[in-house]
DNA sequence: CTGGTGAACGAACGATCGGTAGGTCACCCA
DNA sequence: TGGGTGACCTACCGATCGTTCGTTCACCAG
């Protein structure tokens, strides 16, 4: 088990400070490589083997990081709602019409998505068969019940049409958002301003053009 | 490795005509509760053992059947994308103006979405690792590709509002047409209709009441 | 140049993986 | 009543899984 010359290694970290002991990988910088692989080949799909490849390091040397490869499932998924939530808790998302708390959670959750995009993309692909992805999910169903709340209320101030279900409506709706992590690219030139537009225009004025 | 009584037997085929032989499951049931299974514990998280149990046989009597797990994998993705372009072939799908033949292709994927639930959530759950993944993404690709065209002669028709770029309206729009196999239910009395009234209400109305 | 520290090493573990070989069982029809 | 047929069984294979063990390596501060 030779370790190989092409591999990904650990950038410094943000602070330039040397850290002593041997260089390599910290805790961070396997986490970042894990979700990556996890997200290429699915969290079942990847062996401790393929995530060892990837860093360029010995399976065994993962373990000197990590507890095992149900802490990377575990730490990646909370990483990717921690930073959902933290938006539901920004002044714009508490404050003012709900159809406006509405808008600002949903751009929110864009630029999360695009920051966090390994990190969300593995929390959006989990289907709650371990403990760790139990948990997960758990969390994610109170984010999804926000959302509908918020629906809900801005049919009742008037401000969101009263002829589609707001159940089924706040599902579709961020299962638009959600979609975004299958196909958005960050290298691609397309920034989160212009993909948060074109879904706020969809979700809200239809894609029919009105004439005058 | 004793079979257990609480198990998913074959129901008769369509026709009441009954087989010569052992009576037991076919190739039909068994893809059947595979695909069903896959979706649970995700295809490289259900181990062939875990598809025997579902069955109620032993391992090796799949076998009997398949010729392994890939081909059901290849078999599922292809009942998917079998329905989805026969959709596209439909004569609403081929002829009058493009929003109009785009409605049909979406109303007509949510239908097929519900009819073939488990093959198609299998299907939007590929990540293309295996030569059978990579040639299902292939005719997915192409059927996106046809998506986005139907958008782009939208807005050249002047039914389609153009200041949202047709590519990434409709990777949301079916993003969010996709988004229902992740929380349909089909034994909960809401039918295919509401779903895709609802859809359509939202794409190309969107979700703003405009107040008379 | 030495001791402390942090990272990575090779070798192996028990379990489980997908798959195979060859025989047995249960049903229908003649 | 006995073929023919289709479904299933027990027993096992080599490979790979996630994980552990004790040791070794590379760097920094003193």
């Amino acid at each position: 088990m030779a370790r190989t010359p092409a591999a990904e290694k650990s950038a410094d970290r943000s602070t330039g400070r040397r850290r002593s002991g041997r260089p390599g990988h910290d805790a961070d910088s396997v986490l970042r490589v894990a979700a990556r692989v996890f997200n290429e080949r699915g969290y079942d799909g990847t062996s401790m083997e393929d995530l060892a490849r990837a860093l360029g390091v010995t399976k065994s040397a993962i373990y000197h990081h990590v507890t095992g490869k149900a802490e990377l499932l575990r730490r990646s998924l909370e990483v990717a709602m921690d930073a959902l939530f933290a938006v539901t808790r920004e002044d714009a998302a508490t404050t003012g019409p709900a159809i406006d708390r509405l808008e600002h959670v949903m751009r929110g959750s864009v630029r999360v998505l695009v920051e966090e995009l390994p990190h969300v993309t593995l929390l959006l692909r989990v289907r709650g068969n371990t403990e760790v992805e139990k948990r997960a999910l758990e969390r994610r169903r109170r984010f999804d019940h926000l959302i509908a709340d918020l629906v809900r209320e801005g049919v009742v101030d008037g401000d969101i049409r009263s002829d589609v279900d707001p159940a089924i409506a706040s599902r579709l709706l961020f299962g638009m958002v959600n979609s975004i992590v299958e196909w958005y690219k960050p290298d691609r030139g397309l920034g989160t301003q212009e993909v948060a537009d074109a879904l706020a225009h969809i979700a809200f004025e239809g894609m029919r053009s009105h004439r005058t």
